[in-house]
DNA sequence: ATAAATAAGTCAATATAACTGACCAATAAT
DNA sequence: ATTATTGGTCAGTTATATTGACTTATTTAT
């Protein structure tokens, strides 16, 4: 196997730091937003979740977050007293409770998707297209083994 | 301002479920072999950092990590129990505690490394070096702010 | 030489976010 | 009618981090 360049060990440690720091940066951007409800991390990744998913179910949620039925319940109980979501029950499969926004949660989530669309919107404004779409392509393929 | 095809709403909450899951992954991946000494993922970042930078003094190790010196403390007394790092005296500075893996340690890094790698090489194999390269540039201005 | 600042470690109490395991109710599938 | 699935819940536990106060050793500044 050819040592490539760009896929030395010390290269890809550099991902690996670089992946963590991504992450921690863009997740802890909304943090002060969130605090106004007493929300963490954990009602931070639902709220996105039923944004980019209205009417998820409660297992679709489970499956995405990779937490436990009494952990994301948690969550759905904080998120359903404070107004944030509703929940419906299915039209195909009744034992579903499927979760939608309602009006106050859209505009929670708006407020922190723009604190973090900033980040990435600077990194990305200066990069070429091309840039751009091999990026997504290169995560892509390091989400989906 | 123009609204350029790869930076729409869309893309941007994309992206941001990409950094969510890469780093979920590539954090999930050694998990297993952390359990064998009852080691976390805290454990886990401190291993990472400690390796990339031999000799990193605590309170660096805390400013990278973003924890406080409590937490930390937690961590790198599990690590001393288990032989897995050793701390030295500072020669310029002796209130310093400089932290190194020994032998010990960096057959486990190596051991978690190579979990993690096979995700980063499989996902880069097959990509350009320009894709790679442009990947990485794009992450740091993220990372960057 | 002495005082102030810094690096590291520690004690105690608390918060949070997750976990395991067991169990139940409603609904759907066989 | 039986079994499986979806969702909810109770109780107990674990992992990780927090705040705040305090100590020791060492370095820097005056």
């Amino acid at each position: 196997m050819r040592s490539l360049l760009y896929l030395r060990d010390d290269q890809i440690k550099d991902f690996i730091e670089l992946i963590f720091y991504a992450y921690k940066k863009t997740s802890s951007d909304p943090i002060k937003i969130l605090k106004k409800y007493s929300f963490g991390t954990a009602h931070h990744r639902a709220i996105l979740l039923i944004e980019r998913h209205e009417g998820i179910s409660v297992s679709q949620l489970l499956a995405r977050l990779q937490v436990t039925k009494q952990s994301i319940n948690r969550v759905l109980k904080d998120l359903t007293k404070n107004k944030i979501i509703i929940q419906k029950k299915g039209d195909l499969d009744g034992r579903q409770r499927l979760i939608y926004l309602n009006e106050n949660g859209k505009k929670l989530f708006n407020e922190i998707f723009y604190s973090q669309k900033k980040r990435i919107y600077n990194a990305l404004k200066n990069s070429e297209s091309d840039s751009v779409l091999k990026f997504k392509k290169v995560i892509e393929r390091i989400v989906n083994d």
